[in-house]
DNA sequence: GTGGTTTAGATGATGATGTCTACTATAGTT
DNA sequence: AACTATAGTAGACATCATCATCTAAACCAC
């Protein structure tokens, strides 16, 4: 029954990521789409995240990401700070630059959100969020 | 003021993108998901469908897709036919083996879908759907 | 018709992202 | 102490997206 739910969301997704492209100015910072979603992250639990929560937020190769942290570092976002728990591991911290950048970053995505839901009311974007974790959850479920 | 739809977004695609890639053995088949994307849409079309075509279905850049349709064909899957009406351009058709993929692929695709609805009923899904229709739309007329 | 512009497709280069394997160091378990 | 599991790193490779450029054909204006 029910036609493909996977199409519309290829699209969709397609959509947002050239939306948010070109709504920031990538270029300009030296980072891509990925290393802003990994620096907005670190903003919010500032001093309070290791490589490890954000692996497991974002389902995000380790490998990678750990390039990913290691290039906001190199450009003076992002720092690392001993874990007394773990030496194995460690806290990540952002600094003013990084937190610059996270806020022009959130400014240009609220106007992709906005843009997006044009036409929708607040409860339909609530469902529809809550029926991507729903199903994303499913997803998980079957591993 | 809901939060930001992104991320729940990205991670439903990203458990979409692994579920079907183990649903499916697509190793044995030397094609991506990607090629199964267009390979669906041809065999739906079939003998009726450019490459054109595709490009303003998927929105998939025309230079991939090129090489897509192109690595398809030497796979044996997809044929050029000539198309009357414009010789720039061709028609694509489907291989019988093209179907085969198409039809194993299909029973694939079901198995994920029916997992990734668990719990929802089918007023949800076709909100959903529409929902995603309905902001990459919005996108798109943006530019 | 001729000439200029647009469009369909092909090709090459490059960047962004995902995935896998193997490795080191540390933690946890028994 | 020995074994196993975990956090992070590094390298290799595949997939996908994008851009610039090119050819041939179509279209349009005149």
């Amino acid at each position: 029954m029910s036609d493909n739910i996977k199409e519309p969301l290829f699209n969709l997704l397609h959509s947002v990521k050239r939306s948010l492209r070109q709504a920031i100015e990538v270029g300009d910072l030296g980072i891509t789409p990925l290393h802003m979603r990994v620096l907005k992250i670190i903003s919010l639990y500032n001093q309070k995240v290791t490589a490890n929560d954000i692996v497991q937020k974002t389902l995000i190769d380790k490998a990678q990401l750990a390039r990913l942290i290691k290039e906001l570092i190199g450009l003076g976002y992002v720092s690392k700070l001993d874990n007394p728990h773990d030496k194995r591991s460690y806290y990540l911290g952002i600094s003013g630059e990084g937190e610059q950048i996270v806020k022009q970053l959130r400014l240009a995505e609220n106007r992709v959100n906005e843009t997006m839901k044009m036409g929708l009311t607040d409860q339909e974007i609530a469902d529809f969020v809550r029926l991507a974790k729903h199903m994303a959850q499913n997803l998980h479920d079957q591993d």
